[in-house]
DNA sequence: GGTTTACACTAGCGCTTGCTTGGTTGACCT
DNA sequence: AGGTCAACCAAGCAAGCGCTAGTGTAAACC
């Protein structure tokens, strides 16, 4: 058994696992349709994944795991002024949104599915992506630049950026950044920049 | 075969249905799991729905009236300025989402799992409650209240406000009230209110 | 006093589920 | 030439699934 392993085919494997996921749901999704869907048997799914779960916290943490990285690189990459840092991690945020778009759905929608262990695991590795989020609301806070209690503000910030994931088409006339430059726009007091 | 009528007993067991479902998930959740926890036999939870599809609708269902019915009612009561309208609206919305926790998270996260006929019903009442939104914010945004895309402070605010229910703490020192405020607050250019 | 109605029960059918077992294949290494 | 190993398959098990059929019973109605 192969098990823990990080071989391109189980990657691919993952990547298909994470559509089936959003379009059936966890629970219809079975490990048959998985199968079917990778062109191998059931049985053979086994020797990728430990079991069923094995393969959700896959997708989950591959999504999570790149959120972290293109974050991070963003941050490095934006000047140091408050608001730049905030609109490139709105940027940032909304891209892998768009670009993992299966594996964050999954991830929204499907993590009360995962197993303890994996759980706790993954529960790790979010937290650090809400960090790099608190500080640079902190920052801005700082700045002058919004007002309110990091707490709060950060809550909110982030659940108008996942709830895009419902509504947002990417076929559409808006881009991820005119959204993070709107949203900006809308919780910074001095700037009244419109479209 | 009884299947569409409002008795109590109806109701009742749909409230129970809606605490299991948040619990366990529709898909996890069996129709034995849900008759142990309504005091019956399997076989008797048939008389009161057609199926186990009809149990979500109905927690749905009943989750969104509830939600129409008082954001109705608070805009009737309160003042009729461009802000007492919009604080009013996140109020309610906030207090539903609250005291009709369950519903409403079934709602958020198994709105999929609904049989075509029955989403294409309840997506009447969720556009009706999701009108109210954006006709507050209309008059927000013509009172000079808040600036920027009508659709686009719709959708972040909505998100803002629905994913409350991922961390909102009931026993927490916050109240609804509290945070509607504070969510106006951020989106209000003129308002520097703190807390 | 007989019929209806609402609600519950028992028993189980037919099917699907996640996962296991035991074995085959072909590429690669020595 | 012999050995290794990841990758796959066919077959199937035990458990659980949604749902149905047929029956019982106590209260309500005519």
């Amino acid at each position: 058994m192969n098990v823990v392993n990080e071989s391109p085919r189980r990657k691919e494997l993952t990547r298909l696992a994470a559509q089936l996921f959003v379009q059936e749901g966890f629970d219809r999704t079975t490990v048959r349709m998985l199968a079917q869907e990778m062109g191998i048997k059931s049985g053979s799914l086994f020797h990728h994944f430990r079991d069923k779960q094995e393969i959700l916290a896959a997708v989950i943490e591959e999504g999570t795991q790149n959120a972290l990285t293109i974050a991070r690189h963003a941050l490095e990459e934006c000047g140091d002024t408050a608001e730049a840092r905030l609109h490139a991690m709105a940027c940032a945020h909304l891209e892998t949104l768009l670009t993992d778009r299966n594996a964050h759905v999954v991830a929204l929608y499907e993590w009360r599915r995962l197993g303890a262990a994996a759980r706790d695991h993954l529960s790790h590795l979010r937290d650090a992506y809400e960090a790099l989020w608190e500080q640079v609301i902190d920052e801005a806070l700082d700045a002058g630049l919004i007002h309110g209690d990091r707490f709060l503000v950060s809550r909110f910030v982030m659940g108008a950026l996942n709830w895009t994931v419902r509504w947002y088409d990417p076929e559409g006339p808006r881009k991820p950044e005119d959204l993070a430059h709107e949203l900006i726009a809308m919780i910074t007091p001095s700037s009244h920049a419109g479209r």
